[in-house]
RNA sequence: GCCGCUGUGGCGGAACAGGCAGACGCACUGGACUUAAAAUCCGGUGGCCUCCGGGCCGUGCCGGUUCAAAUCCGGCCGGCGGCACCA
């Protein structure tokens, strides 16, 4: 008997099915479908790290099950190539970013195939490639068309050294002390933090980080706010995900209510409150920093000077800074302008302060510090008057939010709040409104690595279009909501690029580094372009999309990843559509996930999706820590890598390593030691051929015990409960090891183990018990309830609650069977004392006498 | 600060829907095999006490509900993650 060798089974079995194309989706199979997703992974120079597998393994056990339990499964693989990691990297070394994203993506499908993982291979997607991102230019111009992309002036981090907008990830958060790294108590740390001023600087060169405005491309995603928000119920996600989600759309029901400005009744400062039932206690206004109306109001403030100063220096603090200072109030009056509260009729001061927000609401809001902790904390510290309106708490230390009557509210006095709202609201002349946190999506990126805009700016087109109105009609036969855009003071005609012209291939350039202009901009002969409307010489977008917007639809395109007509065939969309289950991590619980809705429910207007969610169930994966319980990062130094675990083991026993750890959803730390335990399960599975049986004397004990783990495993793995599914199997081999089972029954055994370890599974069932085909062919075995109801059951025996005995019975005995047999037990006898007053029966469980 | 998740042996974890806490594995340990070691196989392993029959305690802490609580309720403490002046 040869010994079990996974390196010599591994590699032929992996062959053997990618030669026999065995796990191809098949679109015309009249089997039911089920489409299953993880997340494509972003191929670092790194290579994979052991988070990643642990994903991927539940997902082919789930899918190999699914399979063999009668359904065509569509699961497959991708890269989500461009992004900035791969660009800052190639400038590092050297390299152009589609030589370094081309290798990595080669390690990547090593690493990935080597676990056996059973993809349709031959639906691999790759973003960086123009056979994708044709596609998603496609859909940058269906959402111009339909008025859904537009651009606008924008906040970006720009470094004033490199001349370039710096994304979040790119702005150190660098505090002005040195931090003493013998501190070891965590929480003084944490204090000592607080307590030291912090600057945004550019990870580059380390120069402090300004706001500057730019023009940015955005999608409108807030005009599917209610509905992102309304189609969550009934998805079968992870509750969190689906607060996170809802927070994150932020919906707020309140009024708009505008308030005259004393002298001038033509100018109104319009807020929008949540609590118009408070309007009577509004003892200032504050609008924010970039409020328009300041500016207006500039030859009527006397301090203009003083105001503008605070302007000037809300304006570049980075949204790091002003997250940092939260809560420590800052804010200026406008001297010599009044607001008139529209309840009241007297007249309020207004302030300016950067604690409103530019982007919420009206960008003004009325304060009222008797109801509302951040006023209350403002007026304290510029004494400011708090007018109390609503009975409830005491207003001395905190301002009281809650509901109540009202008081000191004229007619509304006594009135419940929550009727006040709308009563007040109406009495004043505001308008009814519902707010959302949620922003449009900012997708334009000054980068190479990405998708480029499939714009073009025409000059020409501008000119005609100011002077003749035919061109006007031009364009509305084109059915584009027609947009003009001003760039470096010259007015341009935003014309896009027919579709027949795409894509818009990205350019091969000399240099990738940022130079205060977006790198495309540098190339004279990507930039310079013939106007698709007027053919006179007009130039292009230089800047390419967000990766999230080629991350937003890719599981559309694994369903047609080859159509070269359309992204996908409607037929297609129509059969696989929508995601079964998706396994993400909990990372991608909001960004990812909203923008792949938003897109879904996009093209579902536009016809050509059938359905409103694209993915029904969602599942996260918990981190692997490293052995010191931390996060893996470079830094910490412990990173482990897979290959290493594969090397040493073997895949299968290497992806039940990973599924035994734990439940899925859980972090766990690594521990490389483990993984003996299930090296050593294989080899006795392995070593099991020597105890087999000839056909007919089927050991019917064994029968029983196989019946109870087929059902059990297959629910564990239904349930995504892969861990015990796990320790299932083991169970399951403990119990058979003292018995012959005849090769129907070992091999009812390997169908169980196939899931989790289909090399070795596949090598015993063709090599050893010679079967012709694949065992991941096979239907999942059914169990006999019959032989299940034939199992003895051990009942507990319990005097007061506490367990006296037990005792192995048939199943189904009634309480008084029960009794009869236990009473005389001396392990019984010697507990009870007394009558027995109460007893609790719970049939084939529990009994319980209480005395 | 707010929100969410979480706390079970030396370790990872198990325990349907309130019903034997610690399955399964790791580590450790006793034994068999071996000249020896590794591998493998058989056994032990929450703590304390024990007359060796067993008894008591035990799922972060305090209290409650129940015949019965890791599980339900109230309060507190710790860990992890997210959000952060959203009017």
């Amino acid at each position: 008997m040869s010994k079990y060798n996974p390196k010599k089974i591994e590699h032929k079995w992996q062959r053997y099915w990618g030669d026999k194309k065995l796990f191809r989706a098949d679109d015309s199979s009249n089997k039911p479908k089920y489409y299953q997703l993880e997340t494509f992974p972003y191929p670092s120079a790194a290579g994979l790290h052991v988070g990643h597998p642990k994903g991927y393994i539940a997902e082919d056990v789930h899918a190999r099950y699914v399979r063999m339990s009668g359904k065509e499964v569509l699961y497959t693989m991708g890269w989500d190539a461009f992004g900035l990691p791969t660009e800052n990297y190639a400038i590092k070394v050297g390299k152009s970013p589609q030589e370094v994203a081309e290798a990595n993506i080669k390690n990547f499908r090593r690493q990935v195939k080597m676990f056996g993982l059973s993809y349709d291979w031959d639906r691999e997607i790759n973003t960086s490639e123009p056979e994708y991102y044709k596609w998603t230019q496609w859909l940058f111009l269906q959402l111009y068309k339909a008025g859904m992309a537009y651009q606008k002036l924008s906040k970006v981090n720009w470094c004033l050294s490199c001349k370039t907008v710096l994304a979040n990830e790119q702005v150190l958060h660098k505090t002005q002390n040195t931090k003493h790294k013998t501190q070891t108590n965590s929480k003084s740390q944490t204090q000592n933090l607080k307590n030291e001023e912090s600057v945004g600087v550019c990870e580059r060169c380390e120069t402090p980080v300004i706001q500057k405005e730019m023009k940015q491309w955005f999608f409108k995603i807030t005009d599917y706010a209610d509905r992102l928000l309304t189609d969550l119920e009934g998805l079968d996600w992870p509750e969190e995900t689906v607060k996170r989600q809802k927070d994150w759309i932020g919906k707020s029901e309140g009024a708009v209510i505008n308030f005259e400005i004393s002298k001038y009744r033509n100018i109104e400062i319009s807020v929008f409150t949540t609590r118009p039932d408070t309007l009577f206690g509004t003892t200032y206004l504050v609008l924010s920093p970039e409020h328009g109306l300041i500016e207006n109001l500039k030859f009527k403030i006397e301090n203009w000077d003083e105001v503008s100063k605070y302007i000037e220096k809300a304006k570049i603090k980075t949204e790091l800074q002003r997250k940092e200072e939260a809560g420590e109030k800052t804010g200026i009056e406008l001297k010599g302008v009044k607001a008139i509260n529209p309840a009241t009729k007297e007249e309020i001061p207004i302030w300016v302060a950067d604690y409103v927000l530019g982007g919420y609401g009206t960008g003004a809001i009325m304060a009222v510090p008797a109801h509302d902790e951040r006023d209350f904390e403002f007026a304290k510290k510029f004494d400011l008057p708090i007018q109390k309106v609503v009975e409830g708490g005491e207003i001395s230390r905190e301002a009281y939010e809650g509901n109540g009557n009202l008081t000191n509210s004229g007619k509304f006095d006594g009135m419940d709040s929550e009727k006040a709202k709308w009563e007040i609201t109406k009495e004043v002349g505001g308008e009814r409104k519902t707010q959302y946190k949620l922003r449009d999506w900012s997708v334009s990126r000054q980068r190479y690595w990405g998708v480029p805009i499939p714009i073009i700016y025409c000059h020409k087109c501008w000119e005609t279009l100011t002077s003749k109105s035919e061109t006007l009609n031009k364009f509305k036969d084109q059915n584009f909501k027609f947009q003009t855009t001003n760039i470096d003071e010259i007015e341009y005609m935003v014309v896009p690029v027919p579709e027949k012209d795409l894509p818009v291939k990205l350019p091969k350039l000399e240099d990738y580094r940022p130079k205060g202009v977006p790198p495309l901009a540098s190339s004279k002969k990507f930039l310079d372009a013939k106007c698709p409307n007027c053919k006179n010489t007009a130039k292009r977008d230089a800047e390419t999309l967000d990766t999230f917007v080629d991350s937003s639809w890719y599981f559309l395109r694994y369903i047609d990843p080859h159509n070269k007509k359309e992204f996908a065939s409607k037929e297609k969309l129509k059969h696989w559509m929508p995601v079964d289950l998706y396994i993400i991590g909990a990372e991608h619980a909001i960004l990812h996930l909203l923008y792949a809705r938003f897109i879904s429910k996009f093209l579902h207007d536009q016809g050509y999706l059938s359905f409103k969610e694209p993915v029904l169930k969602l599942r996260h994966i918990g981190l692997i820590l490293g052995a010191d319980r931390q996060k893996m990062s470079k830094s910490r130094g412990n990173v482990v890598n897979p290959d290493d675990v594969v090397n040493e083991v073997g895949a299968d026993a290497s992806r039940l390593y990973w599924m035994f750890m734990g439940p899925l959803e859980d972090a766990q730390p690594w521990d490389i030691k483990g993984v003996a335990g299930l090296y050593r399960f294989l080899n006795r599975v392995w070593n099991f051929i020597s105890k087999l049986e000839e056909p007919g004397k089927e050991n019917r004990e064994a029968n029983k015990i196989l019946s109870k783990y087929i059902k059990e495993i297959g629910d564990d793995i239904k349930n995504m409960k892969f861990n015990t599914g796990v320790s299932g199997l083991m169970k399951l081999l403990n119990e058979l090891e003292d018995k012959w089972l005849t090769n129907k029954q070992y091999g009812t055994f390997l169908k169980l183990l196939a899931p989790f370890a289909p090399h070795i599974a596949e090598e015993l069932w063709q090599e050893v018990l010679g079967n012709k085909k694949s065992i991941h062919l096979e239907s999942w075995p059914e169990y006999d309830e019959t032989l299940l109801a034939e199992e003895t059951v051990r009942l507990v025996i319990q005097v007061n609650g506490r367990v006296r005995d037990t005792i192995e019975v048939k199943k189904g005995l009634s309480e008084e069977d029960i009794k009869k047999i236990i009473l005389d037990r001396d392990n019984v006898k010697k507990y009870i004392t007394g009558t027995i007053k109460k007893v609790i029966y719970l049939q084939d469980r529990i009994i319980n006498l209480v005395v």
